[in-house]
DNA sequence: GACCGTGATTAACCGGGAGTTAACCGCGAA
DNA sequence: TTCGCGGTTAACTCCCGGTTAATCACGGTC
């Protein structure tokens, strides 16, 4: 599988991303500082680097600059959550992509997988449309429809679900589900996912007090079913 | 898919515009002077150079009178922001295009197609006529037209609809909107996007409050219906 | 089967944030 | 100089989503 390194000196950052990544195959490795970046990037010769720009020791821009001195190796830059000056700066710098903090794990792996399989010339990009019994989700537009009429969905209702159905049959506890739909920094009880999900049964169940689709696994989290 | 020669020495320039190209699924290629540029040519046999006239070791020209001399690739000139001397100099010299800097992604990604269709011969071309309710939007003579009468649009409202109206029923945030309609070194404000989608709902929705074409996907940007 | 503890559902509340809107203003062209 | 374009700002609105607490359902124990 494909190496991955993580350039972070937020230690807990840091361990969520190698942790996700791992859990996706990866063989990731991490550095804490730009001195110690440039050291792995030129040992391991990864096919993807996760940057973050704030790094001690060297800046991660200019640890960008002198990567790029020598190899176009895909990066994808994590800047703080700031004005929209830094979004343009990152790409100017060399960097192929960039998500600002704070970002869900689901869409820094997303962005990872798109990186890569690019980068592979492989086609296969995740489902665009997803059916399960009259409905249709359809990620393209970002909707649902049900027989061609729309369910208006909130945009966290949409992740969630988004979410549950690329994974389907799957019993998924709330902690993980928090971890993947929220944003790496969200410090809340799960008993939000619950708040989320009864949302959605009131939408995609024709009976919400006995689910078909988003079932509640006691004591394990919730499971979908197509 | 189509191979790419990018010659330009900015790196920031060079880097922006293989990410995009590559986004779009060209196998992109970059040289960074003159000397390289003429090597690569050769060595690679693109289908398609965009070349930037300022350049070290070698001018573009210069460059670009070499590689005509044994081959008819089509050649896309990148141009400092000029006087129009520049550009017949430019076409004078055998380019087949040219686009002054700063110019934007989106311009310069439909000119690229716009050379290797013709190259192909092939028909599938990016529609001319787009029609959505009511209107027509004519991308040959850049204009709007409500029912046989014209509909005046601002530059950059066109640029934003055409961009829009091509990517029927996808969501897609500002900051992709800005990457690609904006030019590639503008550094300002995403709430610029709203205001632009604000002044084309007021030309071409019925209802501004209640948008049927320019919709808002909350969270995720906008997305265009035809 | 009654009891109790834990986990899940449900409804209501409320603060913050995203989007809309109008007005302002600098810049470049006519 | 005037005018139009387009980027900025700030006020306002309303939606969103996280929290809380009460209620309900399940499962084990006696």
């Amino acid at each position: 599988m494909a190496t991955v390194l993580v350039v972070e000196d937020e230690n807990h950052i840091a361990t969520t991303i190698r942790f996700n990544l791992e859990r996706e195959g990866f063989d990731v490795h991490t550095a804490g500082d730009g001195e110690q970046a440039l050291e792995s990037a030129r040992r391991l010769q990864p096919d993807l680097i996760i940057l973050d720009l704030m790094l001690p020791l060297l800046s991660g821009t200019e640890v960008l600059r002198q990567i790029r001195r020598d190899s176009n190796v895909p990066v994808l830059v994590l800047t703080a959550r700031t004005a929209e000056a830094d979004r343009v700066h990152g790409l100017d710098l060399g960097a192929d992509d960039y998500i600002t903090k704070p970002f869900s794990i689901a869409e820094l792996l997303a962005r990872v997988r798109a990186h890569l399989r690019r980068r592979n010339g492989a086609a296969s990009a995740a489902p665009l449309i997803i059916t399960f019994g009259d409905f249709t989700l359809d990620t393209a537009r970002r909707e649902l429809r049900q027989a061609s009429t729309v369910v208006p969905l909130r945009p966290k209702e949409y992740d969630l679900l988004a979410y549950l159905a690329q994974r389907p049959g799957r019993a998924i506890d709330r902690d993980q589900i928090l971890n993947d739909v929220w944003n790496y920094d969200f410090t809340g009880g799960s008993r939000t996912v619950d708040v989320h999900v009864r949302w959605l049964r009131r939408k995609i169940e024709p009976d919400p007090a006995t689910p078909t689709h988003l079932l509640t696994v006691r004591g394990a989290g919730y499971r979908f079913e197509l």
